[in-house]
DNA sequence: GTCTATACTTCGATAGAC
DNA sequence: GTCTATCGAAGTATAGAC
């Protein structure tokens, strides 16, 4: 990596220069191809060289697409946060929003994992990483909201605090489970299970009171 | 990056070969300005030329210490799980720990953040980050049972669960805070705030029952 | 035990030809 | 839309000077 002020420069030029279309097949193989490789051995492996050559082409191939490698993460993560917008929204609507974060957030947690761990490496990732992030309590906060609506509920705490509990526990529970960690996750996933049966029984989160 | 084949290979070799003593002065400042980067840039900002150029060496002075990159890492990650768990230990015994945990977190969040992130670059990264988490996860939960032990507290859920919740969402908390989102924290923090009362005064944990 | 010199490979990025 | 050529820099490996 560089400075950031050199980053900075470099970012402007690519900015400016020619690019390939955003509808070419190659394009979309080469972002698929990255978020692949994202996901499984961390952004560090994404290589200009090493897409090139599973893809056929020349490693300068990745540059005329995208300008720089930043850029190209940049729309992995866009792509990553999309797919998992959509894997919520077709949830949703159809059951308790809150025990499907629970129950299927575990596929959906390297793709937010790795793209949180992205955020430090450049302004310009950090920015859509953010973007993702407010999108996806956005939504489940109003599912949850919709939901307590439609089962007649008033809640006893703010609907943004409970996603933000379950998705944080979630969250955590897959991501030591991808360290090869388990320590009280059973003990917690129980604990958890019980605040969502009696979540579903009155729309009340437990609290100290 | 490279292959898991070619890496493996290389550790091989590597830890075979002759390194600098340990006790160095120069190994040690390697290591703390490797882990000043990444924390405040990421680990992708971690490059031997900088590293050399910040110390006044030769570029080759890195691989003369640690061979790889990687291995300088492993030894940042350490390093840092050293200070979290120092962290907590200082504290745990004092008051309250599941309060410390709860207020002291944030300035040890992107230590633990960037070192988890990590974990995905490599098999001996990801294995020092997973002993790190597992140390700091017993730590807590043993503080919490001597505390409620003191306090003669019976406890209504297991010490590992109320461990898992409070690092869960102050973890969670951080990295948002960092990513420049703060959707529900306050709400969030508020209803926390309230279970940790309530468990001052009893031992108990907020369930579904 | 500490560091430098040389060398090879890969990487990111740009310019220009086809 | 893709390739060739080329740059500087980075990561790694080995030998050897002090």
């Amino acid at each position: 990596m560089t400075t950031e002020s050199e980053k900075a420069a470099r970012q402007t030029r690519s900015s400016v220069r020619r690019k390939g279309a955003r509808s070419s097949e190659v394009r979309l193989k080469l972002i698929e191809l990255a978020q692949k490789i994202v996901e499984s051995e961390g952004s560090a492996a994404v290589t200009a060289g090493r897409l090139a050559k599973e893809v056929g082409l020349g490693r300068h191939i990745i540059h005329y697409y995208f300008g720089t490698i930043d850029e190209l993460l940049v729309e992995v993560i866009r792509r990553s946060g999309e797919q998992v917008l959509r894997h919520y929204e077709a949830l949703l609507e159809t059951e308790n929003p809150i025990r499907v974060i629970w129950n299927t957030s575990a596929p959906v947690a390297p793709l937010v994992r790795e793209t949180v761990a992205l955020a430090s490496r450049s302004e310009i990732v950090r920015a859509e990483v953010e973007r993702n992030t407010r999108l996806v309590r956005a939504l489940v906060t109003q599912s949850l909201e919709r939901y307590l609506e439609r089962r007649g509920f008033r809640p006893n705490v703010p609907p943004a605090a409970i996603a933000m509990t379950v998705l944080s526990i979630s969250q955590a529970l897959a991501s030591e489970t991808a360290l090869g960690v388990s320590d009280g996750h059973e003990e917690t996933e129980e604990l958890v299970n019980g605040w969502i049966e009696a979540f579903e029984m009155d729309g009340h989160w437990p609290t100290g009171a």
